[in-house]
DNA sequence: ACTTTTCCCTAATATGCTTCGGCACGAAAG
DNA sequence: CTTTCGTGCCGAAGCATATTAGGGAAAAGT
């Protein structure tokens, strides 16, 4: 109900309404979600209740989604990062899905092209824990197989936060260096 | 019911420590982390200081890294998610790492066992946008290759928390992960 | 048995959120 | 050019909430 059923956007591309000030708001928020709206208001020149009001309106429109505490995955017993890679027969559709999604250790499934169905981002206590993990996925029907690459470092874990013009950067066209040379040299498959 | 106030199981090892209310609550709090402390401490019968007290615990401890707004992707202009296997030269290390940490369209980077070395996850405004982020990643010295899986659908993306026992369900057997220098030897951001 | 530590509670204070009414600016209409 | 309407901001007030302080009960350690 909350989706945008509409499907198409009146407006220009995204938008419910997404200026300059609300994307700096946002850019402070999704970096930290505990600034009062004192602090904002400081940092850019508006008045507390001025904030207040666009945060509102940002989160009944959707833009913020909601507001959460990111653990330290290592403290909450967690340390192992992986992304599994999962064949699957036909596509997949939802009935394995929702099975997957069960599954505590998987934070993440997303539906890709490329030379296989499935990604899942999965965090288990150590590869004792994974082994297990995967024993579950095979046991989904319709999984043919998986690829595990386990992430030995993690060098950066940010939100959709710095896509956005929070230090001054143009948000959505990218500075873009060389484009057709580069791009055309070698990336097509 | 109050049986909770009392009789807490005494932290094991002198550790960061996160028993089983700690959990309970990390739950509660990486699903809405604007919850008040009266609610919180309604939902798991303790009073507001009480759990202000163990929260302020687990922000100190580093177990609470940062509290985020979450980001509608679409409506911030960034629709586009990908998945982006990187070869590099060598171990790639950082000089090339800190480039694509720069750009803002990346949202992790993994280093990973496996075919690949490097395992980024990046929001774009579209194909085009792509293909230009695509350019930058290829203009990093050591780059060989990329691999791109471009996310058809997300069917689940949520934090850490699911691992923790909300829900009552047993996360797997885990907790006391580290014991003395735990807080520092998570990711420095 | 006594001490110490841990963890919680009630009560009180302070801080910040949230609402309300009014004003200024810009756009569309007359 | 003037009027009207809508939008977005501000200052002040009321109120919910965070936060601190003091003290007590139970378990762990001596």
């Amino acid at each position: 109900m909350d989706r945008n059923t509409n499907g198409i956007r009146r407006r220009s591309t995204a938008s419910v309404g997404v200026d300059a000030v609300d994307r700096k708001l946002l850019g402070f928020l999704a970096e930290d979600a505990t600034l009062s709206y004192a602090e904002l208001g400081r940092r850019m020149n508006l008045s507390p209740p001025a904030v207040h009001e666009r945060v509102k309106r940002l989160k009944e429109t959707g833009v913020i989604r909601r507001t959460v505490a990111v653990l330290d995955p290592d403290l909450v017993g967690k340390p192992l990062l992986a992304i599994v890679h999962v064949d699957t027969q036909g596509w997949g559709k939802t009935p394995a899905m929702m099975r997957l999604a069960e599954l505590p250790e998987v934070e993440e499934i997303h539906a890709v092209t490329g030379d296989t169905c499935l990604i899942l981002k999965v965090r288990t206590a150590g590869p004792a824990a994974l082994e297990d993990l995967l024993a579950h996925i095979y046991a989904v029907p319709g999984v043919r197989g998986t690829r595990s690459y386990i992430a030995l470092r993690t060098h950066l874990e940010r939100g959709t936060a710095a896509a956005i013009g929070l230090d001054g950067r143009d948000p959505v066209t990218v500075p873009m260096p060389a484009q057709e040379s580069a791009a055309s040299a070698g990336l097509t498959e």
